[in-house]
DNA sequence: AAATTTGTCTATTTACATTTC
DNA sequence: GGAAATGTAAATAGACAAATT
């Protein structure tokens, strides 16, 4: 329940639309965005009920509703029946975690990019695929629903994380984000909602922005959604989708248990809700559980990117899709990038196919783990524990330190890192916690360097 | 009231509301979507006035007035005053263009893809990229703004055009499909609307209806659009850009006037409107002209690919982007993809930096006129005249066919072609005409047989 | 458990602007 | 050039449903 000092008196906002010209709704609306940007209004600051505001202004009740909706649907407020309308604690927040600047003074932390000893792999796969007779094809363009030879891959690669489906429902896309993105435009329209985690991957927030789909957090407690907060979003909150990361959750790294994945696929059924499912990180995990989608196929679309378990540059990831939305998904890939490269997709494939992908998995997760007890070793008491294979780190910070101003702190002593405003959904007040990574650091060293740093500031 | 007479009244619609439930306009635009879509209201039909039906009906004018407004936004209508509202050409019209599904017995014409023998250069640079020092970082992510080298290679690029910009304007994307999306999804709204060519490329048209971006086709006279037509657009239709291609444009083959390109420029900047000019065949024309970018940089935003001209698999196109765009442009490419593959894009660098790309390009221009020389032979009298290096050719039907019954007709006669319902915007009624590729046929020898039986069937 | 608060939804009234004839 | 046809937009009224107290 919120805990807001300022009661209905006095309000919170006197909007004066002596000024202005035109429709009221819209001046209305646009003096919102423009108080919300600039500060005037703070994210979580309740604003007037749409009554008395329309009492203040001497308007109808829904004048004022609409130009609220319309700031709604921006994504600057979330309003609830009984409850009120807040401005959104996203509303300024920055969405996009662009890769490290090559600025050779700073410690990347914040960005997860995958080291790139295992590349070399890929590399040669790559160099002798180059001296096949068809070589030459591989510079053509690639059938967007995938060859057969790539779609056999995806069902093999999927096999390895306990999921079985077959070559049918599988398509091939530009990476992880691309199949997010693709996914959300083929399952969802304007206006549609989706359930998340609290707090999630920043890129399926600027994703949903780009459709107008809104992101809502689901209740969820000890970092899983629980039941009656799905099925509570479901009938009150009209969601169509939920959207989860089930294996090292980002930011929090939490693997969800077997129970919740079964429940969740039991409640997408009763409730009709299509889920995204973003495997990114299941096979780093030891002896993963299976996906969410081996409990409901016809539920789910899972996505399992090659970028943080082989390489990033192969730009693959291979989706599961129900039937349904097959030709859908095919043509939102088609609309977003005609084809994939075949290069990339068939040395992915190739990578699959004989077992060298297991091998530099296997690599990059005894890499990862080195570094996990590096970090476990200096940021003892200050880090949520995990298991070794975590690519990402989460840390509870002093109450003194915001997310954002940990953030602030950390760039002055040169390292970067996320702080949990990044991945605030809705009206959520974000918690005081930072994301590391533990992958992007380029050597051990710098690794070690980053996280003493970063200790220096929580011990103060 | 519901008066007796209405049988007397053409009515070209006489919905039945009576076995409905729930909110009238929403039952009212599901059963217009159904009857649409189900072929009882043909594509071209002039529903009734909305006051007519209201009457009619026994409804509220605005309750009329918001159905068809919802089925217009879904793209299956378009309405304008005075005039009426009618069903779109495009409604049920098939966007996707896939590529051949590789069935053997069919001669794809339709598709437009660049034959591979090109490719072996491109082939080459990629193994001796691979033997480069640093070539494991071809396989991280890379900058989504792009690298210094990435950049300074789309200038180059870009000057071949005769357009000079800097690398600060310059971003690349994964092909020329992508950049259209991104810019579409950057520089523009839900509900917004672009004039284009009254026929255009159907990738952006299923791009703009991701984005719930509306195409209205602007008057043209001979292939070009006129200046009265853009400002009647700006004006009266409140569009907020141009899609425009001006080199062997989308499927005319057209190639646009200097005049016009001065135009296009002079008028965007009056009518404050933002120009995607997709540039992909720009170099393929001999002595090319200049890009409309090159008159009004800041109103351009100038795609240039190098699908069509250098090779499809190398996913790469290059950018230029005003200012204002810049930062949105590279969010909006950031959500779709992360980055791009690194290891294509510095092909593409590579390619263009030491010349090989012109080398590439005059290959490809020569192999594409000894088509054009074949096609202009057999189908002499019914393929409209183009210049030689044309990647796509245009022939206008005989009266007794549409495009999409030739369509059908050649494809019993083993050629895919493309008729023009494919590329018609809003509710402009197609011309009778069909688009066939050069560049697919991976032959000659297949060529002339596809062409021939083309022939065939015009010739009956 | 009932009353109150609060946002949502549909349909309507009224005025207006553009196009056609 | 004016009248008629036609779609668009804003503001309103009233009923409703969910959440809070």
């Amino acid at each position: 329940m919120p805990v807001n000092s300022f009661d209905n008196y006095p309000m919170s906002w006197k909007p004066d639309l002596s000024k202005t010209t035109g429709a009221k709704y819209l001046a209305l609306a646009e003096l919102l965005e423009s108080d919300i940007k600039n500060g005037k209004l703070k994210a979580g600051t309740k604003l007037p009920p749409q009554r008395e505001l329309a009492d203040f202004l001497d308007l109808n009740l829904s004048t004022i509703s609409k130009a609220y909706k319309l700031c709604e649907q921006r994504g600057l407020l979330s309003a609830s029946v009984g409850n009120g309308t807040y401005v959104s604690s996203d509303a300024t927040a920055e969405h996009v975690l662009l890769c490290g600047k090559e600025d050779s003074h700073m410690i990347e932390m914040g960005a997860i990019v995958p080291f790139v000893t295992s590349n070399l792999k890929v590399k040669q796969y790559t160099e002798s695929l180059m001296k096949k007779p068809d070589a030459l094809n591989l510079f053509s363009y690639g059938a967007p629903e995938g060859t057969r030879r790539q779609r056999e891959a995806g069902v093999a690669w999927f096999e390895k994380s306990g999921f079985y489906t077959d070559k049918e429902h599988i398509v091939p896309a530009a990476g992880g984000q691309n199949a997010i993105t693709a996914a959300l435009a083929a399952c969802f329209g304007t206006h549609d909602k989706i359930g998340t985690e609290p707090m999630t991957y920043p890129g399926v927030k600027s994703a949903a922005k780009l459709f107008g789909i809104h992101l809502v957090p689901v209740q969820s407690d000890y970092n899983e959604m629980t039941e009656e907060g799905i099925r509570y979003a479901a009938q009150n909150e009209n969601i169509k989708g939920l959207y989860v990361i089930p294996d090292y959750q980002n930011p929090t790294a939490h693997i969800m248990s077997l129970e919740t994945r079964k429940m969740i696929a039991r409640v997408a059924k009763d409730e009709n809700l299509l889920v995204i499912e973003d495997g990114i990180n299941n096979l780093l995990v030891d002896r993963p559980m299976p996906p969410i989608a081996s409990f409901a196929p016809e539920q789910v679309v899972y996505i399992s990117s090659l970028s943080k378990t082989i390489s990033p540059g192969l730009r693959t990831a291979f989706v599961h899709v129900p039937d349904k939305y097959h030709e859908k998904l095919v043509t939102a890939l088609y609309s977003l990038n005609i084809s994939i490269s075949p290069l990339l997709a068939t040395v992915s494939a190739a990578l699959i196919e004989d077992g060298a992908a297991d091998e530099i998995l296997a690599e990059r997760k005894k890499g990862i783990a080195e570094r996990n007890l590096i970090i476990n070793q200096i940021l003892d008491g200050f880090v949520t524990p995990s298991r070794l294979t975590a690519p990402l780190r989460y840390i509870q910070l002093p109450e003194y330190f915001t997310g954002k101003s940990f953030e602030i702190c950390a760039k002055q002593a040169g390292v970067e890192v996320c702080g949990a405003e990044r991945f605030a959904v809705g009206n959520k007040m974000p918690e005081k916690t930072v994301r590391i990574s533990v992958t992007t650091p380029p050597t051990l060293e710098i690794l070690t360097d980053g996280v003493k740093r970063l200790r220096e500031l929580l011990r103060q």
